[in-house]
DNA sequence: AGTTTGACACCTAGGTGTTAACCT
DNA sequence: AGGTTAACACCTAGGTGTCAAACT
């Protein structure tokens, strides 16, 4: 039941039909009107803190907000945006909560390295978005616990505007100012981690990390990446999917909503997109602690390397060999 | 060193426990007495070639061999082998065949590359073992063909005995003789091909290639590796399992045997495992084709980059400056 | 003497921010 | 003037055969 439909790929995930579908632009996927200040939809768990009211609260789709928890992570560029996604209603899905035993109804996820993503939030965090894809530093990291060990999951991960704003940088004040109004929405895009589906032990055991997501600002890509609008605010989202209700997961398809899907974002993990770097701070933390970009760091710099040694060779050595070297240091 | 991100889990097959099982010995695994010139429990699909008699059979578990064409590829330096496996008498599997439609009866599985898997066997295909794995050159690729588009599946791979010897390479001859009986058995270890489980459409879509799996020669392995004996000859075998019948799928257990699984070799791919290389010519093969050691090739030999420069620059630069060189070319 | 091991130089493959050119 | 792009040097990560030493 509920297998494969329209769908070229019969397999409900795994390498799904990037081809053609991808091409397709979302239609039914967001309100672009002025919601900005109600966070339905949106259930959060803030990473070791518990919900000092209702923790585990969820009724139907209609969820709790963790929204006080953004007061541990001030964000001091936004003035109009308080870092809460916008509302982005899903198809009604027809599939129902795990039966009998546990549904996952107490299922958390907690943030992994989240220190590292509150240094970038203070500050602003920035992720580069380019054509061909860029991963996200930090990438999303996070530990899973309460799944049932014996039932099958998918986890996937996506990622919403906060607001329906557009912002630029503004170098004389170092802050974000709204710019004007979102840009059109693009095609959606979920990451499924490719250890999907898999059971909830398994899951459990590991922390799930979403490093190999990349982000791209070409709307017709084809390489399953996720696609955003530089210049814009977003907010990641895990969802775990119970395996039943994941036959109709697709990458370029919104994630299903139902009984069976459970959604966790983080606060601290919200970001704006750019091409190139605006603070001058994010570049400095990114480099002092992504090692790919270890190359940038001072202490690198400084180096007196091979390269460093032949540019000061070629400083003093000539163009034509000069006869008084031939017989150095006699 | 590879992938030891991936933590160990129970999940049914996708990456099973490593760990403890791992450890143990095989038991109910094949038999080492005489029966070398035996294959029962081996299909074989020859590349693009069909067999000329009876091509799909498949009765229970006694199904036919293709040694006949093992005659295209011909292998010069085994005189007592005949390159066919010896028989690996499975547990029973209480699996049935799919039901209903199309039970994948007449799936195709063709080698990609075996040009070049049949120019390796020419001269006596080597694999190297090492203690760390070590993948295997050429890598197992294959095409996969007829299956259900609609069915899932599972597609693992596992090497098995050729036969129950040990082998010598005698250089003055440049030959491989046999040099004793094989050694006791190593714990059963099956590479399941990380898309799996995945739908008939999906897995015929795509090249399947096998370029992750590593050999090695430890039989403590925890990270996953297929076991095996240096010196001795091995056949690598591709399955596809019904996900129905995948329950009993283990990385460290057998392939199970059943109506739901199919099994097929490709008598070019037979090797012989090495700690290091016998037969030069193989040297000189692997050097020429594997990306990876480009470095040996003789172009790379015969290089000109920049740490020769250096050197010849040491040669005749001055331990400290020479006045001369302060104003050159004027 | 035959086989195995580990350090090594040399590659592939690909993730960084930088920079200059380009676009609008 | 602000935003984007592509080439680039510089990294990480890891797959090669080589070689000398160690093992048995």
């Amino acid at each position: 039941m509920a297998e494969k439909r329209r769908s070229p790929c019969a397999m409900s995930v795994k390498a799904h039909a990037f081809s053609v579908e991808a091409l397709i632009g979302a239609e039914k996927r967001r309100r672009t009107s002025g919601d900005g200040d109600l966070f339905p939809g949106y259930e959060d768990r803030q990473d070791v803190l518990d919900l000092p009211g209702s923790p585990g609260l969820r009724a139907g789709r209609a969820s709790t907000s963790d929204q006080g928890s953004e007061a541990d992570c001030p964000s001091d560029g936004s003035p109009e945006s308080d870092d809460a996604p916008l509302e982005r209603p899903q198809p009604v899905a027809s599939c129902a909560a795990a039966p009998g035993t546990g549904t996952g109804e107490e299922t958390r996820v907690e943030l992994q390295g989240s220190d590292l993503w509150k240094r970038f939030h203070e500050i602003g965090t920035e992720m580069i978005i380019t054509k061909a894809g860029r991963r996200m530093f930090p990438a999303m990291r996070v530990k899973i616990t309460d799944l049932d060990p014996h039932q099958q999951y998918y986890i996937a991960m996506d990622i919403i505007p906060v607001d329906n704003k557009r912002y630029r940088y503004v170098y004389h004040s170092s802050k974000w100012m709204v710019a004007g109004n979102a840009d059109s929405p693009v095609p959606p895009r979920v990451y499924i981690h490719p250890d999907s589906p898999a059971s909830g032990e398994t899951w459990m055991r590991q922390v799930v990390s979403f490093d190999k997501l990349k982000l791209t600002n070409n709307e017709l890509d084809d390489q399953g990446h996720i696609i955003l609008h530089s210049m814009h605010k977003y907010q990641p989202r895990v969802h775990v999917i119970h395996k039943e209700c994941g036959d109709d997961l697709s990458p370029v398809r919104a994630v299903p909503d139902g009984e069976g899907t459970r959604t966790f974002s983080f606060p601290e993990t919200v970001f704006t997109t750019v091409t190139a770097y605006q603070n001058q701070q994010i570049t400095r933390l990114k480099i002092d602690r992504n090692p790919f970009a270890k190359g940038f760091r001072d202490s690198g710099r400084n180096r007196m390397g091979l390269e460093a040694l032949v540019e000061s060779y070629a400083f003093w050595r000539p163009s034509q060999p000069c006869p008084c070297q031939e017989y150095p240091q006699t």
